[in-house]
DNA sequence: TTGTATGCGTTATCAA
DNA sequence: TTGATAACGCATACAA
């Protein structure tokens, strides 16, 4: 009932000792065929199975691999930890994950707590890895990390796109079509180590051709859920016409910001997501997007790991590849200015336009 | 610095026994203030912190919960683990999370995994808890187990909601519209007690009001996830006016697949989903729905949990309130039909299922 | 081939 | 108020 049954148990059973067991039990040392079944058997009669806390305490290792995202709820990052688990399975480590729920503290609390675990490596999706205690503290013990999402940093190998240069490319589709007025979307802009380089390539690429700045549009977590809102903020801009927005939820939320407007997509607006996520394709306007593959990062962050924790030192591999996914929320804008017939209603004037645009 | 500092080290750093710098740390016990201020800065400078494995084996209890779902990738579970993760803060527990990828036997796997890592307890949403064998050793071993999603089930608590209610819901709101000829789609459908009880649910209102029986379509993922297949699907159908989808991506797949046979929603076809995903809101036509809240399940699961972790037995809590989402996908049927209801060789019911079917 | 004894990091017990 | 020690479950060095 509530009793463990114990390798001691087994040994009492089998009419042998513990060390004997033990080697029986691994087929780690030899053992007379006689003792071997009855240890078997005793095994399988009592329904021993070993304690992973007593192999720990003894060998020094876990099998346990700690692993932090921003969030589950995101499927971009639940996908990545799919990626993890599928590149971990059978290799006889398993994950312990958490979340800090984009809270830069709760994050080192986190990667704290994994390390009193006693976890073997970590793979981490930080708020803020550049100056993390905690991820300092990881590196003092030797303990193996690898990251997720992140631009190279430091000492540490991560799995990732290039987001400046996916970026780029989204900016230059949009001068290649004809776009002029871009504005970029992003929620925890200030947070995000992605947004914030996902919109300096957009901004690089926009200066490269000559187009002016982006706007640059930080949501709160309300403006971004209510549509309402996010159609407040869109009237206000300066009537751009074509919009990245830095992830595909936030596309498709200012899509249904633009509706409430009136505005039609793509003829008035243009929007290319981030991403990839699979809902993209199958919504009534295909959305367009930076396609990546989280699964594939989380994949490749395991095996970095795994190398790493087999004594290997892998080094930095090349960012993985994204590649730009056509869809129908992007077009070409439906006519040349000045002279827009947009009904929209929104305040710019001529005027405005230039004195407004401003990068942020 | 591979060296992992002990409770020794510091207790050697401070000049006193171990016992007493457990003591100071823990606050367990009396201390001079004299050697608490040197233990202090002796863990201080040393970086400790208590090794988990340490406490766990002395202790018998890890402070971790085992966590089974069967996808990351659904953002159902995986708000489900949010509300769990939201639950335990603070509680001294941690997750340890696992996915089956709905396979039946990695669960039971998994659930072997998490009992030989000594989980405190086990919140499971399994492919078949019905006759799991780990399912019974967890029990055997008097390891608490809470379920979410499932219907209640044998000894368990379970988090959930009432399947079959809320698909007779689905049923009468299409009967209230003047709809007859029905379908029911489901993805997995044999290894899902959630859509078996939603089938039988549909099905019993469907009878209860004098309806033919819903025509019952189970996809595989290639179907599910290629419009044209799916398409083809439908187009095999006897026409029905209204469609129930087991969960919400399905019912966002198959609009995709009705528009590419020309067919309008909600004109042609009334579609209804399941769960109440956040990005049905935003769908260009919102996809009525039944809401659940997963994160509230989750977040039950866990309280059942650590009640029972603390000593008390707590009882089976009522069904979670679901709530039927008006959407534009649902809408009366476009004209009455001579033959309505009951001409016409449909598909023949899926006999076998009679079994499963609970009375209403 | 086998069993005994040791140590891993911690806390509880108990004697000082 | 202290500290030495046993115990937790396991693997292993070493002795038999």
């Amino acid at each position: 009932m509530k009793t463990k049954v114990t390798i001691k148990d087994v040994a009492r059973e089998a009419g042998c000792g513990v060390a004997t067991a033990s080697r029986v039990l691994n087929k780690s040392g030899p053992a007379s065929a006689g003792v071997r079944v009855r240890v078997e058997t005793a095994a399988r009669d009592l329904g021993f199975s070993f304690s992973a806390i007593g192999r720990a305490l003894q060998s020094s290792r876990t099998m346990t691999i700690g692993c932090l995202v921003p969030s589950l709820a995101n499927p971009v990052f639940a996908e990545a930890v799919q990626g993890v688990q599928q590149a971990l399975a059978g290799s006889g480590y398993h994950l312990l994950i958490t979340s800090s729920n984009y809270d830069g503290a709760a994050d080192n609390d986190a990667i704290a707590t994994l390390l009193a675990r006693e976890v073997d490596g970590l793979i981490l999706t930080m708020v803020a890895p550049e100056e993390s205690p905690a991820l300092n503290a990881a590196r003092l013990r030797g303990t193996p990390v690898s990251l997720m999402f992140h631009d190279p940093l430091d000492g540490f190998l991560t799995a990732h796109v290039d987001n400046f240069a996916a970026a780029r490319e989204v900016a230059q589709r949009f001068w290649a079509l004809g776009h002029r007025r871009t504005a970029f979307l992003a929620l925890r802009f200030a947070s995000s180590d992605r947004s914030r380089n996902r919109y300096a390539g957009f901004h690089a690429e926009c200066r490269a051709r000559g187009l002016p700045d982006p706007a640059l549009i930080e949501l709160s977590e309300a403006e971004a859920n209510t549509p309402e809102l996010l159609a407040r903020i869109l009237a206000s801009l300066n009537g751009p016409t074509a919009l990245f927005a830095s992830n595909d939820f936030l596309a498709i939320a200012v899509q249904k910001a633009a509706r409430l407007l009136g505005w039609q997509v793509p003829r008035d607006l243009s929007i290319v997501g981030f991403d990839g996520i699979e809902i993209g394709r199958l919504l009534d306007i295909p959305l367009a997007t930076i396609e990546t593959s989280p699964e594939i990062m989380g994949h490749q962050a395991a095996r970095t790991l795994l190398d790493m924790l087999r004594g290997s030192t892998p080094v930095q591999p090349p960012p993985l590849p994204f590649s730009f996914r056509a869809g129908a929320t992007l077009a070409a804008p439906r006519a040349e200015r000045p002279d827009d017939g947009r009904v929209a209603p929104r305040p710019p004037s001529v005027h405005s336009l230039k004195s407004h645009l401003k990068q942020g």
